[in-house]
DNA sequence: GTTAGCACTCATCACTTGCGAGTGCTAATA
DNA sequence: TATTAGCACTCGCAAGTGATGAGTGCTAAC
């Protein structure tokens, strides 16, 4: 068990190290108020703290800085909540100010925003449109052989893609299948778009008109291709003004693995509520060792609807980035649900 | 004006250097077979070039790297064309193998494969929606005070917008709203869709329907905010791994500026044909000094859509670019023209 | 239990030095 | 006359050196 003072030792040196970014000595803490020790007893301390394998040294006669385990005892027990700064509602209320009507770009102004704020990069994954309805359904032909199929789900979302029209389909032919559909996935998920399509559809469909199972073949295929969750970044280049990524070795691959998208989405805890950090190596992804995770949620009404994580170096400011994300995610959350549900 | 001789010792200069990114001497050039010459004449050409302005130094005995009008005289009068290799085309054609039917995947894969390709990084501008006409207009209530408006062009692109339904408005009234609209708007270029909305539609749609003015005030502002061009990335990631970008400095400033969408569109010369290249600060944007952008433009049918770009530095390899960026962009122009104006 | 004192460690920085690739100039050569 | 060989010179770069200072661990005194 830790004493008391070895708790303060650690907080202090990882609340020093993580502002300066520098290891932290004995003599330097010993100056500070809060630490009313001498040098000599913070070396003790310290030196505990390293057999626990909380602290490291970058070599012999180095300061101290927090190894991965001091940093999940620092966010477990060490962390003091506080309450946002009203400099920093405000930047939050500006988000909301313009009354923007898209989801999207709500949700761009956010990641920009959290960026900013905390200068580091913040991804925000867009809702899940596997779990909205589908409300209206339609087909609008183009050309004598192409058509576009139009999605419109109950959160306002739309969904639409081009396809190929059989040779010979009739006008009244698509009229009838776009009513039949209509009727038929309304209220469906998206998600089980595809499965009510083949299953429960077909039979119904190919009774009525001719050359169905042609127009399936593009049409179906138009349909299947999946829903993706959408990506959005705030700040990519943020992560780069830190001195942990002046290594280009580093920075290349974080930049390399931030353009993959289906990567990234792997360091998102599916679908839990609550503040969420994952510390350097916790993160799966070999590049993000050097890199902690905060994520957080939103939700529509009481659905939850996506993601926000904010990335920084391991020595990241927990505790505003915590607090921050905290705000945001509720205010998102509250923006988005009076946008889509409709308060004036 | 220039020798034969001293042409030839330019070509080679430029072409080593954009292999090597080493300073060259007269020594090492003199070395390879298509320059049959001691290096003292070189090194007398060299001078002359130097005095010139082609070639300059980095440091007073160092070898000679191109200046920036060494660089332009290269790409005017020494670029040799040159034929796509099989092994390129090979992974071009592989875009259109799988017949997707989104234009936007297209764009975007083929941005991927321009940057895999080059190994730099690939700006692709979407086309510009303003110059797309109304096919079909609808509206499709969510709530009872809110609903997503849907334009679908001629293109087969899908715009939407959510706004706010007044209170008290009837289902018949905007059942008629519709098909007035539709009436007036089909045919329309979206640039053009505020000015008609506020001029021609107005009145008319004022005798029809109730607080037609309360209306517009949330769906006029919604239709009026900007059809912006999309802009697609490939392989951000890639110019880092050159190493004139090794210097954190530039490389931060690099990737800041790929963030802001709006500054990357002054890259491109407003719609001209043919491919253009801008050396070094022949770029307006000062983080682009050293930096060459070869643009090329597409088209869907006659119609000029969107433009490509690739960025790399100045050294980049001008030839094999430009050859891969003629290919794509004539490839890519063939695929949405099929994919839009369907033919099978 | 805490602290002062001391010998020791190690990264960092400024400075020197030798090396080598490259140059310009001059005189010899074809 | 155009080209080339030879030579002295320049300068970036990498390796080596030594001084500095921040930091440590340990021991003995408070």
């Amino acid at each position: 068990m830790l004493t008391n003072r070895q708790l303060l030792i650690l907080q202090v040196t990882v609340d020093d190290f993580i502002q300066t970014a520098q290891p932290v000595g004995s003599r330097q803490l010993s100056k500070k108020e809060e630490v009313p020790f001498s040098p000599a007893t913070i070396r003790n301390d310290m030196a505990d703290l390293e057999d626990l394998g909380y602290l490291e040294k970058t070599h012999t006669s180095s300061g101290r800085i927090p190894s991965e385990k001091g940093y999940r005892f620092y966010v477990d027990h060490l962390l003091t909540p506080q309450l946002a700064t009203s400099d920093d509602m405000q930047q939050i209320q500006s988000i909301f100010q313009e009354r923007i009507t898209e989801t999207e770009q709500v949700i761009q102004k956010t990641a920009m925003i959290l960026s900013e704020l905390t200068t580091y990069t913040s991804i925000l994954l867009g809702p899940d449109v596997g779990k909205h309805r589908v409300k209206r359904f339609s087909i609008v032909p183009l050309s004598n052989d192409s058509a576009v199929a139009i999605i419109i789900t109950d959160s306002g979302h739309v969904e639409n893609r081009l396809f190929q029209l059989p040779e010979g389909l009739t006008a009244p032919d698509i009229e009838k299948m776009v009513n039949i559909l209509n009727e038929q996935l309304t209220g469906v998920y998206l998600h089980d778009l595809q499965r009510v399509l083949e299953k429960e559809t077909t039979t119904l469909l190919n009774r009525h008109i001719g050359r169905y199972s042609e127009l399936m073949t593009s049409f179906g295929a138009a349909l299947s291709s999946p829903h993706e969750e959408k990506v959005f970044y705030g700040g990519k280049s943020k992560l780069l003004h830190h001195p942990e990524f002046s290594d280009m070795q580093k920075a290349r691959s974080l930049i390399t693995i931030m353009d993959q998208a289906n990567q990234i989405s792997t360091l998102f805890s599916p679908n839990q509520s609550g503040i969420h950090i994952r510390i350097g190596s916790e993160n799966t992804l070999l590049e993000m060792e050097d890199c902690s995770v905060i994520t957080a949620s939103y939700t529509i009404g009481e659905e939850q609807m996506g993601s926000i994580a904010i990335i920084g170096p391991t020595r990241m400011d927990y505790r505003r980035v915590v607090t921050l994300l905290d705000v945001m995610s509720g205010d998102l959350s509250r923006e988005l649900t009076r946008i889509l549900r409709g308060s004036r």
